[in-house]
DNA sequence: CGGTTTGTTGACATAGTTCAAACAGTGTGG
DNA sequence: CCACACTGTTTGAACTATGTCAACAAACCG
């Protein structure tokens, strides 16, 4: 229930939402220094809500340790989720000084805090700062395209198998953790619960996986994968 | 058959693709001036490939008449159009230095090169143009996003809805000029061809709409519409 | 433990696709 | 100027992937 929430005057716009700088800690340069120098460090629990969509923007956040997912809530109900977000991504913020989605966190975590006011001045001043925030924009929309694509044109089947090899990307050992549940996979896919359920009992049967637990995968025919998941751009990274 | 196609060395990362500053061309401030600079005008036929996916990008572009399509192939065939581009947007970039899509002019227009790496070069310089591109970048990423969500959880007559409405928002006057066929709307909204034929004629039906002609169309409902679209972020702009 | 949430599986409904055919608009050559 | 071919659009009918509803099983939690 940890309050990580506004305290001050709110500021034009600073774009950043979304994984961004990804796994590449590089190009953060010397201005890594700048950013630092405005960042705070806040401790997170599983279910913790770190920003409420709609909620005036005051601080943007970068993750350090744990999994946060993103989350657009419809008028009718249906949820959406944008991105789970993993250290070394940015979230936080859109134009116009609205959070755009809803921050959550899925298991115990760490994320930095930077003020979006400080950010905005420094990036309007520093251009180091300003091109490190470009450039992790600039990824974030590459994999927001990649997105979409999958969303529009691919079926269940390939959906989920490029998500899991997504996910295999950033996860170091043999099995993938899965800290989302199957509704938060469905909400990130556009599919059903029980779309993604049957789907990965599917991948099963075939072969394709073999699970650990509910929550632990592991890839045992990757190939076969990868060949599904063609056409899902975002792997090529 | 026009040629803007390639001509010299490429260069790190500029992050530029897709709708940015859209119709609002404030924001430019005096930067304006610097990216003048690095601007040469050309002018594209209906038809024309402006740039093609996969190959080196060395200059990336900005719409200044016309509309353009920026579109992807899957490997199988598959067809995705990115988005449409209208006069105001940027267009042409991703990483690694290669087009992300594919761009082509869906009608007479005319469209400004920037030289990619003189842009780099005026962005990691030039605070101004840094912060520009920066916003530019935060832009599209909102709008991909709203279009993720879209993808995700929309049906076809509210994808076709806000859809219609967004490019209302785009045209001056009371009927919507469709520079793309029915086959294009399709592979924007995930759709096929006859999926979108029989959505436009249900709205037609329904006096949501009426046919000026095929590629001519006035929202007659607009209220209803705008209710369908409901879920679809992108119109809240 | 008992209750609650999360995941799996089945039967059925349906939105959207696929296949197919008719139509309309446009351009071309005779 | 008309016949023809072409391309894009509309419409119909059958099919299928995915959603919906519902029951159950498993994991989790107090």
């Amino acid at each position: 229930m940890l309050a990580v929430q506004q305290a001050a005057t709110s500021h034009p716009m600073l774009p950043i939402m979304g994984r961004q700088l990804g796994r590449t800690t590089s190009g953060l340069g010397n201005a890594q220094s700048e950013l630092d120098r405005l960042a705070g460090t806040v401790r997170v629990a599983r279910g913790d809500t770190i920003c409420h969509e709609g909620d005036d923007a005051d601080v943007c956040f970068r993750v350090v340790a744990g999994c946060i997912r993103l989350s657009k809530l419809l008028p009718d109900g249906r949820r959406h989720v944008i991105d789970f977000v993993y250290p070394g991504d940015f979230f936080g913020l859109v134009d116009d000084g609205e959070y755009e989605a809803t921050a959550e966190a899925l298991e115990a975590g760490i994320v930095t805090r930077y003020s979006r006011r400080q950010l905005e001045v420094a990036a309007e001043r520093d251009i180091a700062t300003c091109n490190i925030l470009r450039r992790a924009a600039g990824a974030s929309l590459a994999a927001a395209h990649a997105r979409a694509t999958t969303l529009a044109r691919l079926g269940a089947a390939e959906r989920l198998a490029a998500f899991l090899l997504g996910l295999a990307k950033r996860t170091k050992g043999a099995t993938i953790m899965l800290p989302m549940s199957r509704a938060d996979i469905g909400d990130y896919l556009g599919l059903t619960i029980e779309t993604v359920s049957r789907t990965i009992s599917q991948f099963k049967a075939r072969g394709l996986i073999r699970l650990v637990d509910t929550r632990q995968i592991a890839l045992t025919n990757r190939q076969s994968l990868e060949a599904m998941a063609e056409g899902d751009i975002a792997l090529a990274a």
